[in-house]
DNA sequence: CGGTTCACG
DNA sequence: GACGTACGTGAACCGA
């Protein structure tokens, strides 16, 4: 450490804000290739490398041409400030810092350290308040000072002896959305309307909602600059409150003046602190190449090493990594449940889970989860729903304003307002910002004149829609600003179509599931209800229903305020309250790995869409209709009557009232019951009208939800099939897909098989599809740790022809395919959590026989037995199950006193893990393939997902290459979180339509 | 809008 | 010992 020296005249200090650059370099790391942010041992690095390359930066080349002679990096030393004494709900809704930057918090002041600084900090005083003190004394020993920082609150002390020196994005490559920038006067007068010495003034009429500091209601920055401006100052405009015109504002001010005097006190940084450390001490040092290298070596960051050992003329190898920054091994635990840290300790992209077990072991990490979770629940209502005011956005200024707050927020909740619920159709009609509870505006774009019949006339007082999304753009795509959604998939869509893209970005909605999957749907007017207990204003009240349903286009725009900005204003305190909890309870890692990867590549999956012949589907349906016209006279021939054959009333009462066939079943409504079973049985008995009907329903059911329906999904513009898959949808962690299902096309029967010829490839492409062969059976053999089931398994042994063999002693070889075809239903009756009553009616045997065999099985296969009355006593105990991967699965009703729904939730909670497991497992697949499909410089593109199958869509001369990434990416999709104790095995095969492929 | 049926995994 | 059943989906159609 140099020998200290008195600041004089000439000298220049430059205060570094460190705690507000963690912050802004975390989440620029966000947007960085995922391994440059992790050391090898999965601990998260990604700020704190970026923030070497700043301070490296800076000792060496100083900024815009001025290099310091006095260099001060100050931290903020805990959160308990002098402020919360004054307000104790100063800062109290800021959520926590996101888990993977907790620990880079010590590493930052390691940093420091080792290029020769000292971490200035201190108790009961902010960075700004120590930043404020050395300004004061820099400035009046004659030196000028250079704050670097992007924080609005340390514009007060600018002067002409202090500038403000916004790193932001300075020295990346990065787009001119937010350049390096020197902050002066001027920039000050711009952004708050008064010169530096009133910002406080005009901060304590207007309050800061990142700072939770309340100002005085109804009083923006604009309207604080015109006050102070016309009254010279608070105290002056306080003392003659009543002279002002405006009646509200008046009321308003007279009201809240004590407000207003507490709000300056939390703005006005102090300079005058007791330094611990003098400004004399902090002198710039030369670069302590030594001590810097040791610590970048062991942080892993190679090529500022490199950089660094160059320019001192070292050898880098000769230089020991300094060790005493590796968490030894058995450190990192802590407390946390074993079964979480298995997950967290192997995880790719789990930088998070080691963070979880990292928060265990630093005493200085914050409040414990838990209790932070109790505080924000508590700040969430400090602004109730109910009483925040929302702005309509008409201005490109106001907007920009409103940009310029997200930036500055680092993150902003975000909502898109359309004429349609299919995203790729849809026009955009507004969209909704949030920064802080209550604070939320609506930008209006498309609003029509109702009255306007041709339909072209935009109402007033809207911004200009391509302007508007100029300046929106960059906002959602910098890295360094989280946008926050509630099903943001469909938004991501719906910019998509735009030419924008949103990133990175969080959505409420799979937070939600992650936390309450089985607990409740996820909607957010739901999810309002239960958590913040507010009704939001529902859709159809501002549209109205049925005939009287009006476009949200033609919604008046302060009722589409109300309600949009609404929307985005509960969406950012509900991702406050599920952020925290989500550390809080374990589920970071199920989180960042199976729920928020997905959003993205859902996105691209379902704007791709697939291609249909329509020619096929059409000829097809010729076909059907023939086919059901000559079922359906045969039928009324039978029957002796015409009636409705597509209905099962009406057919029962003629199967078992007319005709008077003995042996009908009654559904729970007391209907006669004419499912395909009934119907077959009746067939097997030699009637010829039930075999017509199961007929005929076959082939009506291809013509309705098949042929005829899939020609009207194709897209006008793409002139191809976009299905929407759900991702929150299941109990159990599985997709669904809708509008239209893609996931139920026909397979099983010939006839059905004939519509999948009409899904085809591009000209010069081939369908590829890849599928999982018997992965749950392998789940099963994994969890309930089965060696029969390993061993065949691992030899690739025909597993129900060993089932068979294990249960009736009989060789696999020449093995009669009735007995294969039991033991194959009983495996599937496994995992469903088998019944003796559902596994008779499945093979059409008695209920005894089928108890036998349940016996058998479980007899053969004792570990399953186990694991299931493991699996219910667990579900039992706690409410859920969990897949291998940690998802949970709630079955509240797994105590109920209804003994017939009770044994439905246990089949339930037994099928769940094994299902859920399986469908974590091609969601960490299809979370990684579009990156290894790059990596191998293949342009295949990922289609469709239906459960144990992806479908891609690739060039013909790439198939080839193709085929064997993706088997490797879906084989290897458990490790490294997971070593199955049993292969996975995948097929893949290629043809021009999905028939021929699958 | 609930019930029934049936397409898929 | 009663109770209705295989687990998970979405779409079409009937009939009130």
């Amino acid at each position: 450490m140099p020998a200290p020296r008195p600041v004089q005249q000439g000298d220049h200090v430059f205060l570094v804000d460190g705690s507000s650059f963690i912050f802004r370099a975390y989440f620029q790391s966000m947007n960085q290739d995922a391994r440059y942010n992790y050391r090898s041992d999965r601990l998260p690095t990604g700020a704190v490398r970026l923030f070497c390359n700043v301070l490296h930066k800076m000792v060496r080349e100083g900024v815009m041409g001025n290099k310091p002679t006095h260099l001060a990096i100050i931290f903020d030393k805990s959160e308990e400030s002098f402020r919360k004494e004054i307000y104790p709900d100063y800062k109290a809704h800021r959520p926590p810092p996101p888990a993977e930057l907790v620990p880079q918090f010590p590493l930052m002041r390691d940093a420091v350290r080792a290029f020769g600084l000292k971490p200035v900090e201190q108790i009961r005083y902010e960075a700004d308040d120590l930043i404020a003190t050395y300004c004061r004394i820099a400035c009046e020993a004659g030196a000028d000072v250079t704050i670097v920082s992007a924080d609005k609150d340390l514009m007060q002390l600018i002067r002409p002896c202090v500038v403000m020196f916004d790193p932001a994005s300075g020295d990346q490559k990065a787009k001119g959305s937010r350049p390096e920038r020197i902050i002066g006067e001027a920039e000050v007068m711009e952004k708050f309307g008064v010169p530096p010495a009133k910002v406080v003034d005009v901060q304590a009429l207007a309050g800061d909602s990142t700072d939770n500091v309340p100002g005085v209601p109804g009083i923006g920055v604009k309207t604080a600059a015109q006050l102070i401006t016309d009254y010279g100052d608070l105290e002056t405009l306080l003392a003659r409150a009543a002279e002002i015109k405006q009646e509200k504002r008046r009321q308003s001010l007279i009201d809240n003046a004590e407000l207003a005097r507490i709000s300056r006190q939390l703005v006005k940084l102090v300079d005058d602190v007791q330094l611990e450390v003098p400004l004399d001490d902090l002198v710039a040092p030369g670069l302590d190449a030594r001590g810097a290298i040791a610590f970048l070596k062991a942080m892993e960051f190679n090529t500022l090493t490199r950089r660094i050992a160059e320019d001192a003329g070292l050898d880098p190898a000769a230089i020991e990594p300094d060790e005493t920054l590796r968490i030894p091994p058995g450190e990192a635990p802590g407390g946390a449940p074993a079964a979480v840290v298995a997950v967290a300790v192997a995880t790719p992209e789990g930088g998070a889970v080691a963070v979880a077990t990292m928060e265990a072991a630093r005493p200085d990490a914050g409040p414990p989860p838990a209790r932070r979770v109790e505080e924000v629940k508590a700040a969430l209502t400090a602004v109730p729903v109910d009483v925040a005011a929302y702005e309509t956005v008409g201005s490109l200024e106001q907007l920009e304003r409103w940009i310029a707050g997200a930036f500055d927020a680092g993150l902003v909740a975000f909502d898109t307002e359309t004429t349609s619920l299919d995203a790729l159709q849809a026009e955009l009609v507004g969209f909704s910002l949030a920064l802080a509870p209550g604070r939320a505006c609506y930008v209006p774009l498309g609003h029509r004149d109702k009255a306007d019949l041709f339909g072209a006339g935009l109402l007033p007082g809207q911004v200009p829609a391509a302007e508007a999304l100029a300046r929106l753009k960059p906002l959602l795509e910098d890295p360094s600003v989280l946008k926050i959604g509630q099903n943001i998939k469909y938004d991501a869509l719906v910019m998509g179509e735009q030419g924008i893209r949103i990133a990175p970005q969080d959505d409420t909605m799979l937070m939600s599931y992650v936390l309450d999957g089985g607990l409740g749907s996820h909607g957010m007017d739901e999810l309002s209800e239960r958590h913040l207990g507010h009704k939001p204003i529902a859709y159809s009240q501002v549209t109205g229903t049925g005939k009287a349903r009006i476009s949200f286009a033609e919604v008046p725009i302060d009722r589409a305020t109300a309600y949009a900005a609404e929307d985005a204003d509960v969406t950012l305190r509900l991702w406050q309250l599920f952020k925290a909890r989500l550390v809080a309870e374990g589920m970071v890692p199920v989180y960042e790995t199976l729920e928020r990867p997905l959003v993205a590549v859902l996105a691209r999956m379902e704007a791709a869409g697939i291609m249909i012949d329509r020619q096929i589907l059409s000829r097809l349906s010729g076909d059907f209709a023939q086919g059901a016209a000559r079922l359906e006279a045969e039928i009324h021939a039978l029957a002796g009557e015409t009636f409705n054959v597509g209905s099962p009333k009406q057919l029962g009462d003629i199967l078992f009232g007319k005709m008077g066939i003995p042996g009908g079943r009654k559904t729970a409504t007391g209907q006669w019951a004419t499912g395909a079973d009934v119907l077959e049985d009746l067939a097997a008995q030699g009637l010829e009208l039930p075999r017509r009907i199961v007929d005929w329903r076959q082939i009506t059911k291809l013509k309705s939800t098949y042929t005829d329906a899939l020609p009207g999904y194709v897209n006008p513009r793409s002139g191809r099939v976009h299905t929407s898959f759900a991702l929150a949808a299941t109990t159990t962690g599985r997709l669904s897909s809708s509008e239209p299902n893609l996931q139920n096309i026909p397979v099983r029967t010939e006839e059905g098989r004939k519509i999948r010829t009409a899904f085809i490839a591009a000209p010069g492409c081939k369908l590829i599809s890849a599928d999982y062969s018997q992965i749950e059976l392998r789940v099963l053999a994994h969890v309930a740790e089965i060696p029969q089931l390993r061993q065949a398994f691992e030899d690739g042994i025909d597993i129900h022809a060993m089932t068979a063999s294990e249960m009736f002693g009989v060789p696999v070889e020449g093995m009669d395919p009735l007995v294969r075809r039991r033991a194959k239903a009983i495996n599937f009756g496994i995992i469903y959590g088998i019944s003796a009553f559902g596994l008779a009616n499945q093979l059409g045997i008695s209920r005894e026989e089928s108890g036998a065999y349940i016996k058998k099985y479980f007899e053969r296969f004792p570990g399953i037995r186990d694991y299931m009355d493991a699996t219910k006593a667990d579900c039992r105990a706690n409410g859920y199950v969990s897949t291998i991967f940690g998802r949970k699965c709630h079955f509240p009703a797994i105590n109920s006193k209804n003994p017939s729904e009770r044994s439905f939730v246990e089949r339930q909670s037994i099928n769940a893990p094994i299902q859920g497991s399986a469908a974590d497992i091609i969601r960490r697949a299809m979370a990684r393939m579009d990156a290894a499909l790059a990596g191998a410089k293949l342009s295949a593109r990922m289609l469709l997902q239906v459960h144990d199958e992806l479908v891609f869509e690739a060039p013909q001369e790439e198939v080839e290459a193709a085929m064997p990434v993706i088997a490797a990416v879906m084989e290897a999709a458990p490790e490294p979180a997971l070593k199955l104790r049993v292969p996975l095995r995948v097929d893949a095969r290629s043809a021009g339509n999905w028939e021929e492929a699958h």
